[in-house]
RNA sequence: GGGACGGUAGCUCAGCUGGUAGAGCAAGGCCCUUUUAAGGCUUUGGUCCUGGGUUCGAGUCCCAGCCGUCCCA
């Protein structure tokens, strides 16, 4: 991390680009490139030799050079654009001066060729280069070209070097882009509208998470960045918009990790007349429509494990989740305060003088049996207790009709039926603003706007988000969450 | 928050029980008209993360801090 300063491999290039600018314009923008080199090789890979030289195909490439290797009077080098790289030959008894110059040139520096097409010896595709220049130089060096940029916090910093260097870098990106763009096709064409709701809250709803927060001057009012638009989304099924969904960024205030960023991307989708296992359904099948379109296969590897999505995904309760894992758990006490404060005590895991049974059985299955879950499973019937935003089930009100989806032990989706009861939500947040007047602070607010919608009436609809990054993470085989964001969250370098 | 590991040339990395700072690539110079990690000869390049301490002497040992990676909570 130390190349901010000028070093002498700078300064040479630094120098290099002072005659460049003596002699005119040094970074120009008139060469228009007519090919890009991976449409040549399909377009002529397979040509031989006398056909190629017969046709004599002009082409303008242009791209940065990855690779330079001079021989005296004639020179080869490799030039990448968008699509793939194609090699160039140069000779000086054609290029002349400009022959001369480009000895001088580096690789990392940004060239335009004009040539024709022809082989090699070693009958590899190449443009015969018959006009050549400069169009940007660059002023500092690339990683090692063998070994390549291997620290991984200079890839997150210097995210542009690393898409230079890692193909499977760019890839990944590539990927994520298709992801996102089958999600919106998956959508639009069940009658999903997309919509942009605020990313500024007044009042931070919708997740039980701390809140970055900022204040607006004109208003002179303190706002939020939100931790999730679910509060927004809802009140637009109110409006009778009733399929919505989002594709944008939550924010929330808490640790960095190769699972967290304080920025990430969620779907969330809102459906009316519909309920939670009819988004189980619509789940199975996109995760089964990603891995078909993605990879031609509903098996993937996912760090080492096979993950098989061609099977209907497992559903499994809470609380049978928590008795498989924990054979001497007494099922008939699951629901006893005393009884689970012990468990905790033994596992220490620790709790708050509020937690109630609910909330003391998501930490002991946060502890015993996410990390189970490694194939798709939806983890299903929430307590109550920490779900105030899920519809009660209608046999047993302890739990609710909501569900969090596994994948390789990891939380990729939460999905529930509704809370429409405008009343029974209105006491819900009553109970949150308890917990967090006795310092919970992950514990929601009083929406008093929201309760006022629900009101007017809220049809009968299920919801849920989906953790896009992680999404991307499990179909990119990436073991960090850094490895699908362009840019992740790291303390400052200056 | 706790633990493990790491930070040495532009990049990738060596550097043993403390004794003058090393290699490959990149870069500069010379040679070379079919290379593909091109090749040959040659030269340059260092705040060993920072600050203390121990010592005749610290890249190396000790303490504190900064930055990062991974694991755990």
């Amino acid at each position: 991390m130390s190349d901010n300063d000028e070093n002498h491999l700078i300064g040479e290039r630094r120098a290099k680009l002072a005659k460049l600018r003596e002699r005119g314009n040094a970074f120009p923008n008139d060469f228009r490139r007519d090919a890009l080199a991976a449409d040549i090789v399909t377009a002529y890979g397979e040509k031989s030799a006398e056909t190629l030289e017969a046709a004599a195909v002009r082409v303008k490439v242009a791209g940065r050079m990855r690779a330079k290797r001079v021989m005296g009077k004639a020179s080869f080098a490799r030039l990448e654009d968008s699509s793939g790289a194609i090699q160039v030959f140069l000779q000086q008894q054609t290029l002349g001066e400009v022959y001369d110059e480009f000895k001088g040139w580096d690789v990392g520096d940004v060239i335009g060729a004009e040539g024709t097409l022809f082989r090699t010896k070693t009958n590899e595709l190449s443009v015969r280069v018959e006009k050549l220049h400069l169009l940007t130089k660059s002023l500092r060096p690339l990683p090692d070209k063998w070994h390549g940029i291997a620290d991984t916090e200079l890839r997150y910093r210097r995210r542009y070097v690393d898409l230079i260097m890692n193909e499977d870098s760019r890839r990944v990106f590539e990927t994520r882009s298709a992801i996102v763009r089958y999600l919106r096709a998956f959508l639009d064409t069940r009658g999903f509208l997309e919509v942009e709701t605020p990313m500024l809250h007044p009042i931070p709803g919708g997740a039980a998470a701390r809140p970055f927060k900022t204040h607006h001057n004109a208003l002179d009012s303190d706002m939020y960045l939100r931790i999730a638009p679910e509060l927004y989304l809802k009140r637009l099924t109110v409006g009778g918009f009733e399929r919505v969904y989002e594709i944008n960024r939550n924010f929330r205030n808490e640790g960095v990790s190769t699972q967290h960023n304080p920025e990430f991307t969620m779907l969330e989708l809102y459906q009316a007349y519909a309920d939670y296992t009819d988004l189980m359904e619509m789940i199975e099948t996109l995760f089964q429509g990603l891995a078909d379109s993605l990879l031609g296969s509903r098996k993937l590897i996912y760090q080492g494990i096979e993950i098989d999505l061609s099977q209907s995904f497992a559903r499994k309760s809470i609380e049978d989740i928590i008795l498989e894992n924990n054979p001497d758990i007494d099922p008939m006490s699951l629901r006893d305060t005393l009884y689970l404060r012990r468990i905790c005590d033994q596992m220490k895991i620790p709790y708050k003088a509020g937690d109630g049974p609910g909330k003391l059985q998501i930490e002991i299955f946060e502890r015993t049996g996410e990390h189970t879950l490694v194939q798709p499973t939806f983890a299903y019937a929430y307590p109550a207790e920490v779900s105030p935003l899920s519809r009660r089930n209608d046999a047993d009100p302890f739990i609710t009709d909501r569900w969090e989806f596994f994948v390789g032990g990891r939380e990729l989706a939460n999905g529930f039926s509704e809370l429409n009861d405008a009343e029974d939500q209105a006491q819900r947040f009553k109970d949150q603003v308890e917990r967090k007047d006795a310092g919970d602070e992950e514990a929601m607010y009083y929406d008093a706007d929201y309760v006022r919608a629900l009101e007017y009436g809220m049809p009968p609809a299920a919801g849920l988000g989906l953790g896009v990054d992680r999404l991307v993470m499990l179909y990119t085989n990436s073991p960090s969450i850094r490895d699908v964001l362009l840019f992740p969250h790291m303390r400052p370098e200056y």
